[in-house]
DNA sequence: TTAAAAATATTAACAGTGTTAATTATCTTT
DNA sequence: AAAGATAATTAACACTGTTAATATTTTTAA
C-alpha cells in the first residue's frame, strides 16, 4: 500500500470515526444537543481537528443524513419482490411508517430538517438530492406497476406518487412532532398512539382500493 | 385606575411591544436568527429585562405561536359560512395551504417546530393544546356536516379528520422543508413550483370525492 | 541519518447563544 | 424626604460553531 494511499484511508477512516461518534451522540441525546465539541471528545479529538475532515456541521449532518437513506432504502427494497404492485403499494407504505417510528431521528434527519436540503442548496442551484430520489423511485415504479395491473387509471403518476408520500409523511411528522399528542380532539390513551398512524394509513389505503 | 392597574397594563404593554419584536424579526431574519439579545435591541432594552415579561425563549416563540394560531383561525373561520359543506371542506384545505405558502413562518412556528408543543408538555403531562384544538375543531364539523349530508358514510369522523389533515400538512411541510425542490424526479420549474401543492391538493379532493 | 517540507493536530480566540446572580436605578408608599 | 418595593441593568457562566496561529508529527529529499 502506497504512501497515499496510506492517507486516504486514514481519512476515510476518521470521517467513519466522527460520523458513528455523531450518530451515537445524537441517538442518545438528540439531534439538537449534538455539537462539536461534543463528537470531538466522544472520538477523542480536539474540535478543530473535525474541520480536517468535514466542512462544517451541516456537512456532518448530510453525511449522517445519507446514513439513513441508505438504511431506508434497504428497507424498501426488502419489499420490492412483492408481486401484487398493490400490495407492495401497501408494504411500502407500513414501512415508511414503520422508519418513521422506529428510526425517529433519522427520519427527522431525512424529511423534516431543513440543514440537508440547504447543504444541496449551498452546493449550487441545480444541485439534486440523489439519495432521496432513489427512494422516491421505488414509490414511483410502484405505483406505475399498480396503473398497469388497472390501478389508478388515467392519473398523473408523478402526483399520484407526491400526494401518497405527503400522506404518510404527514401523519408520521405531526406524530413524531408532538402535534397529535396535544391534541385534545384525539385524547388518545398511550396505547393508542401507534395505533393512530396505523388507523389514518388504513383510511388511506382504504380509499385507494376505493378510487382502483 | 389604580397603581396596580397600571403596573399590570406596563406589564401587558412591554409583553406585547417585546412580541411584536420578536414577530418583526423573524419575518425578516427567520426564527433561527432571532435571538433574545437581537430581540432586545429592536426594543431598546437590556436582554435580561426581557427574563422580567417572558420566562424564557421557549414562552416567547408559544406567545408567537399562539398570534399564528389566532391568524390562521380568523382566515378559516371566514370560510365556516359556506352553506355547502364538501365546498367548505374544499376551501378549507385551499385556506390551509395559502396560509402556509403565505405566513410560511407562523406556519413552521404552528405545524413543524417542536417547541410549542414542549412548551405544552413541560407544562404538565395532561397538558392541552387549546388553539390547536380550536382549528382541527372547524375541520371535524366540517366533516360531520359532510356526512350529514351523505359523504364518506360509515367512515370514522376522527379518523378522516387526521387524514385530511395529514395530507395537506404533508405536502405543505415538504414543500417548505424545501424537499420537492430538490427532488429530480419531480423536476419542477420555478412557475410549477406552487402548482404543486394545487395539484397534490385537487388529487386528493378528486379521491373524496369518489369515496363519496 | 539528518534537514527541509508537508501534513496533521492542537491551543487560543472570536463572535455569538440562552440564562442567572448581583448590582444599580427608578418609582411607590409611608 | 426616607424607606421599601419594583424594575432594569451590568457582569458573568457555560455553552455554541468556526477561524487563525501555533505546535507536533510524518513524509520527503539530500
Amino acid at each position: 500500500m502506497s504512501v497515499q494511499d496510506k492517507k486516504l484511508k486514514h481519512k476515510e477512516d476518521f470521517r467513519i470515526k466522527i460520523l458513528s461518534a455523531a450518530k451515537k451522540l445524537f441517538v442518545e441525546e438528540g439531534i439538537e444537543a449534538t455539537s462539536i465539541r461534543k463528537i470531538a471528545k466522544e472520538v477523542g479529538i480536539s474540535p478543530t481537528t473535525i474541520y480536517l475532515y468535514y466542512k462544517d456541521k451541516q456537512d456532518i449532518v448530510y453525511a449522517l443524513h445519507l446514513e439513513g437513506c441508505s438504511l431506508l432504502r434497504t428497507q424498501m427494497q426488502a419489499l420490492m419482490h412483492v408481486d401484487h404492485p398493490f400490495e407492495r403499494l401497501k408494504a411500502i407504505g407500513k414501512a415508511y411508517l414503520s422508519f418513521a417510528v422506529n428510526e425517529s431521528g433519522y427520519y427527522e434527519l431525512l424529511f423534516v430538517m431543513k440543514e440537508p436540503m440547504q447543504f444541496l442548496a449551498d452546493r449550487g442551484e441545480g444541485s439534486v438530492w440523489e439519495e432521496g430520489d432513489r427512494v422516491f423511485e421505488m414509490l414511483i415504479a410502484t405505483i406505475k406497476d399498480c396503473q398497469q395491473e388497472g390501478f389508478f387509471v388515467g392519473m398523473d403518476t408523478q402526483t399520484l406518487s407526491l400526494q401518497a408520500w405527503s400522506t404518510v409523511h404527514g401523519i408520521a411528522s405531526l406524530f413524531l412532532s408532538g402535534h397529535l399528542e396535544k391534541l385534545n380532539n384525539l385524547l388518545f390513551s398511550e396505547a393508542s398512539k401507534a395505533e393512530f398512524l396505523e388507523r389514518t394509513f388504513q383510511l388511506y389505503v382504504s380509499m385507494l382500493e376505493t378510487i382502483k
